[in-house]
DNA sequence: GAAAACGAGGAAAACGATTGCCGTCACGCT
DNA sequence: AGCGTGACGGCAATCGTTTTCCTCGTTTTC
């Protein structure tokens, strides 16, 4: 191979200035048109030339201006995601199922962060359609439902984890009440019967959806204490199910860090988990429960899978297909140390 | 308002395809580029045939093809980030001040998580190449210099938080060297004398860089102690630093993840923090510094202003600056409890 | 009062790729 | 011999903007 060296192909190496399709077709000795349909396996061509033009286009490291290709052929391979809250902790998992499973249809994704500002979110909407995106996902740290993020849009769009209110837009979402059966039930089947449930806000949506299906799912030995979403109000939460002198051998909560601070602050108290606390988080946050001790069974809403078949949908519609309403999916528990029967 | 819902602006809801210029030209009837001049404030237009354009264009919602217009003009408006690992806590912050810098200029970001895989970088990199990005923000988890993503390219490319064992290559790193030193010198200012070190893998560049600099700046009371970046491995840590009878009075952790383990294991222990022992971590990742008991003094590697900073320089670069070269930024402690003097 | 300057806006050529249409050639059939 | 038929590739239109000339009037200027 002593002229592997330079027929190498110099992919993305050319120094400066990228290589147009005619530079391709001069050295190939053909046609801009049948360069084209070379690198494009369309048309009848000779195999030999496919090959030669090939060849042309690897020595010139050639990449076709997506500008200059779409603007023909209208589709941009490109979507665009909206995330309305920051991106963060929730956005993440949507948007690596979203990417997983518009990668494989050589799609990428726009990220746009609206930081909650509805301005923002307009601007973002107008450069992505002035982008010519083939479609929209829209997603956000609630899971409430939200006004449209527009009326009338030339693209389709996918709702993921937020729902829009419109019930004919697209909408998957993860099945909160499913959840907070699965973790009530969970807790039964380990023999639970005097369960708590302590959660977050009572404004916030999710909140009172896991805490309606809980309350229904089983008799709760104590009224629903809302409050915040952190590892304080786990403690603090702690403090007043001890206090009122409730006989509680379980408690449900409403994310991953709640059941944090309540593990801590049980532990402190003398209680022993799980032999005389049982306790279910929510989120199956990596780092919450896997730093809590013991373990913390949770509830996980496999977000990936929900921007994956978010992603899916939109890929569906984009092709025409009519997608509309509103999808739950299944949550899983995850059982850990937290909720373990002694052996 | 009987013909107020008629034409009140149409933006961006004109049912179905999107208007084009010759459309918003036709309707103020004026020619193409008349009507680009108006909506760009290009060339010399009456201020009433602006008006007529512009009202034109609101009515019916247009909004410039990008495709169109950066084949005409070369730019796209657009910059590529590429994070080498998957995206996470330590990309998000780099993120958002990409964003930051850059929404200010109009610029948008495509986000392509490389996931480690140099396959799917190299695939990444040619999208972005095909998608004429103007310039492309490379980051990743790990601070270790990496190899570059390519030489020659024809975009300006910025390293943010990783940098590029090419020296020549822009890269914006944090100065570890320096939050390690600040840690130290605030323990020393809290009056500690006799301060242990632990952190994560050895083999891992940011734990070596941090240890020395900390081994530098006072003579440690143990030698540095490797491990993961876990809160078990901080637990576990907290055993063998008192097991072996060292008295310490202060630990600097490299994570926040392992100080919160080690403030954990050394309260069941007895030890009062920060009485008995002073803890530092390393990130102010909010949820650990948070959670701890007592809250935990940090230091901070700004992200988003490595985030912002990298996506100057790329402005820069992309405007025909020099930029080339390595900067690292330095750090900032953040005192909490875990740190506070008595009063 | 003629020439120059200027202001306003139109015509058309880019930008880089795709694609439908058509010409050309060679071959095989009647 | 004449014609039809594929195979192969070139030509040129096209996508939607921007931008560079131009071309007209209409003012100014000497």
């Amino acid at each position: 191979m002593s002229d592997g060296r330079e027929t190498r192909e110099e992919t993305l190496s050319d120094r400066g200035r990228a290589a147009t399709i005619s530079e391709v077709a001069a050295l190939a000795g053909v046609s801009t048109g049948t360069a084209s349909k070379a690198l494009n396996g369309r048309g009848s061509l000779r195999a030999e030339t496919v090959a030669r033009v090939q060849q042309a286009s690897d020595q010139l490291g050639f990449v076709a201006n997506a500008a200059a290709r779409s603007l023909q052929t209208g589709r941009t391979y490109t979507v665009g995601m909206i995330t309305t809250d920051s991106i963060g902790r929730f956005s993440i998992p949507l948007l690596i199922g979203a990417e997983d499973a518009l990668g494989a249809g050589q799609v990428s994704v726009f990220l746009c962060d609206a930081r909650d500002d509805p301005i923002r979110e307009q601007y973002y909407l107008r450069t992505l359609l002035s982008r010519k995106v083939d479609g929209i996902i829209v997603t956000g740290r609630r899971t409430q439902a939200r006004q449209p993020v527009g009326a009338g849009l030339p693209v389709p769009v996918v709702y993921a984890f937020i729902s829009s209110a419109d019930p004919h837009d697209c909408s998957v979402v993860p099945d909160e009440a499913d959840g907070a059966r699965r973790a009530i039930r969970h807790l039964q089947a380990v023999g639970r019967q005097k369960i708590a449930h302590v959660t977050g806000p009572g404004h916030h949506h999710s909140a009172r959806v896991r805490a309606a299906a809980a309350a229904e799912c089983a008799d709760l030995v104590a009224p629903t204490l809302y409050g915040r979403w952190s590892e304080a109000w786990g403690r603090q939460a702690a403090g007043i199910l001890l206090s009122t002198g409730a006989d509680v051998d379980a408690v449900f909560c409403g994310s991953d860090q709640i059941a944090r601070g309540m593990a801590e602050a049980l532990h402190e108290a003398g209680r022993e988990i799980p032999r005389d606390v049982a306790l279910v988080g929510f989120d199956n946050w990596d780092v919450m429960v896997d730093g809590c001790r013991p373990a913390l069974t949770s509830i996980d809403m496999d977000l990936e899978g929900i921007g994956r078949s978010a992603a899916e949908l939109l890929l569906a519609a984009i092709n025409g297909d009519d997608v509309g309403g509103r999808r739950a999916r299944p949550c899983r528990l995850v059982p850990r140390a937290s909720t373990a029967v002694p052996a």
